[in-house]
DNA sequence: CCTTCTTTGACTTTTACTGACTTTTGTTTA
DNA sequence: TAAACAAAAGTCAGTAAAAGTCAAAGAAGG
């Protein structure tokens, strides 16, 4: 299994950002590309391909004059905290269920409104929405019991 | 980090603004430009492009002796736009309701979601968060029908 | 083979910066 | 007081320096 090129690049990358303070770097993609001797588009493909959000990375970028890419990894890495947290809150409204706090159809709704009401949220606001959501229908529900 | 020579010009004024005392400054356009040693009309650039009323800013300015460029900062930009938004969802909720689509009581936790619900949210994400629940609970109570 | 991943380069778009020229406004002077 | 002057700020187009896009060619792996 032969390292390319663009395995290399992810890499360096990846070992900068372990060095850097916040997880988080700016390049100049003409600078790394001169680096590795390779044609700049060559290093937005690693970025697209190797540093994309569902792996746990956001990016930023700035065209023109002193232009730059910044990549930033977010320290919950990734999916299973936000399956996770996803769960947790149906857990929750489950248990609301349970406690005839909410009808059947309540919570029907709310179920699908959890699963594919926040789709483009990005992942590092989603733990905030639930945990918020969560606060919202344990006031809601504890104010509609008198 | 490189910044550049516009970047270095709106964090100056930036910090300019956060020491005044009102969030409003006023400044001489040739001399801030002299101060960075550039030409008056990279001042007048930046100020387009960084202090935009979409981005919370108003800006005044007059020409001639004694001349001026004042920049304000108000409260929260976002306000207009998010109650906007928020405010659509709502009549959104309140036809689902009229529609019969939603019981009333979907309808009071609904509303009370969407006002209490998402306070944390950066207002950027807001927007696609309350446009996300509106196709959630279309496609819901589209499909609840049958 | 066939498919998928990599690499390349020509072309596009965005952003920064500059300088010549214009407009506005206050001040001075005839 | 009207005209000239000076001192601002605005406009705009041009240049350069980035990054993005996309399709096509090439390489690797099954």
């Amino acid at each position: 299994m032969k390292k390319s090129l663009a395995d290399k690049i992810e890499q360096y990358i990846k070992v900068l950002i372990d060095r850097s303070s916040e997880h988080k770097i700016e390049i100049q993609r003409s600078e790394l590309a001169e680096t590795f001797r390779c044609v700049p588009s060559q290093v937005t493909y690693v970025i697209n391909t190797r540093f994309t959000e569902k792996k746990g990375y956001l990016t930023e970028s700035r065209r023109g004059g002193k232009g730059f890419v910044r990549i930033a990894r977010f320290q919950d890495n990734s999916n299973l905290n936000e399956i996770l947290n996803k769960n947790e809150l149906l857990v929750f409204i489950d248990e609301l269920l349970e406690k005839r706090a909410i009808t059947k159809k309540e919570h029907e709704m709310l179920r699908y409104l959890v699963i594919h009401g926040f789709k483009d949220i990005p992942v590092k606001e989603k733990n905030k929405l639930f945990a918020a959501v969560r606060y919202a229908l344990d006031s809601f529900t504890q104010a509609r019991k008198h």
